[in-house]
DNA sequence: TACAATATCAATGTATACAATTAAATAATA
DNA sequence: TATTATTTAATTGTATACATTGATATTGTA
């Protein structure tokens, strides 16, 4: 793999992780040293997390990393499922294709079986988490809006928000299973709303399926303190 | 200035000029002879407009122009329409606050001032113009929400879907008038919701004053054949 | 001591040489 | 002639030297 796309990655892994700090400065000089590259595609990296907003720099020289609250990560959600409804009733307003309604029908099918037992094991979560990728990325990218897809992709770039990660978390185990058949439900009647050209009805129902993201990372918590502390990227959001 | 931010800026006026034509391909060398720079600089513009969405690459290795139909740009309206509601939504439910408010009826009362009269001057234009861009920018910082205000950037690198690209536009001259009246008697009703708490109708309002844009270019022409006419930035929306 | 000017240092910006990769063109063979 | 190898050219990826700029430290003077 090319240098400067493995220093993208990584960059950005170890800021998820927490291992390089909010408001924490990058060099280009120890980056560089750290990876063992030169600073050419070092530099690259740090031009592009920055348009990604892991980054901002103050004075137009150095680069900080951003730091992200509990506030930014909900305000996301927010902003995903602003979009996704978008997505949604713009399919339902043009009309759904054919191979659109089989593959998204074949989702749900898949959902079907998957829930027929009882609670997940291992594989069935990952089978359930691949099909729900599955399933918004075909809302998505069957609106057939540009703008709208670059939007949400930047938007995934935030931890958390994207609907991959809100999926599941790994703790709060058995939740996990209510609260995806709930999601799977959601799917259902979505695609019936689309499917019967509901546009308004089909936006609706798709913005308040985003919010079970916020249902799924403790941010509900009964300890208020934690509603506004500061958190970083990869901390353990369930106490 | 440095050199690099020149070329960025160079290169995406001369992508919505049309000078640089869509699909059409770019090569550092020929685009840093073009500047009298060294590739360095070239290549840091390609890896930023590539983020901003003006340039794609199919195979991972040389960028490509990309190209917006009418579509396009009506999408990135409708994106801008649900963005912006969240945030007036947003600014409601949070309750807004004393200098917020302060600071939006001061736009209100500003472009009351400038609809005393009849027909606008150039200077009375550009007038309004600012207190649109400030306006739209008080309600989309006032949201606080971070997540937002990043998309929104993004999808105002797309041409003409911005607010401020959508105020005016060169022709259509009286029709501006009439046009900006209106948007503004929904600034007022939007301030109105969003003070009254009324988070809901707020966001509804927001969204709905976004398809202003719409009518601003002529899309709704009488000619269909246009409707679908892929459309260069930067070439005459209106014939 | 306090302040200002200068000098030193460190970091980023730029240019360029070299390496690696991909596309194109030519040659060779069936 | 068509197709495959091989070579050539062109383009991007990487490293590094040099230039420039902003920050820090030091020195000189009031």
């Amino acid at each position: 793999m090319k240098q400067q796309n493995r220093v993208v990655f990584e960059l950005r892994k170890q800021i998820l992780n927490g291992e390089i700090r909010p408001g924490q400065r990058l060099a280009e000089i120890a980056l560089a040293e750290k990876f063992s590259v030169s600073r050419t595609p070092v530099r690259h990296a740090l031009t592009i997390l920055e348009q990604e907003g892991y980054l901002t720099r103050e004075d137009s020289r150095s680069y900080l990393v951003r730091s992200y609250g509990v506030g930014d990560i909900t305000d996301a959600i927010e902003v995903r499922g602003v979009l996704e409804g978008l997505a949604a009733r713009q399919i339902a307003e043009h009309g759904i294709s054919r191979s659109l309604a089989r593959e998204l029908n074949a989702c749900l099918a898949e959902g079907d079986r998957l829930f027929e037992g009882g609670a997940f094991a291992e594989e069935e979560q990952a089978r359930y988490f691949n099909m729900n990728e599955r399933f918004h990325g075909l809302i998505v990218e069957g609106s057939g809006n540009a703008a709208l897809q670059d939007a949400l992709k930047l938007n995934d770039k935030i931890p958390f928000a994207s609907a991959a990660s809100i999926a599941f978390r790994k703790n709060a185990f058995d939740d996990n299973h209510k609260r995806s058949l709930f999601a799977h439900m959601q799917h259902h009647h979505v695609v019936e709303a689309i499917e019967a050209g509901e546009s308004a009805r089909a936006e609706a129902l798709m913005k308040e399926h985003a919010q079970v993201g916020k249902r799924g990372m403790n941010l509900f918590g009964d300890d208020p303190a934690t509603a506004e502390k500061p958190i970083y990227p990869g901390m353990k959001l369930t106490a």
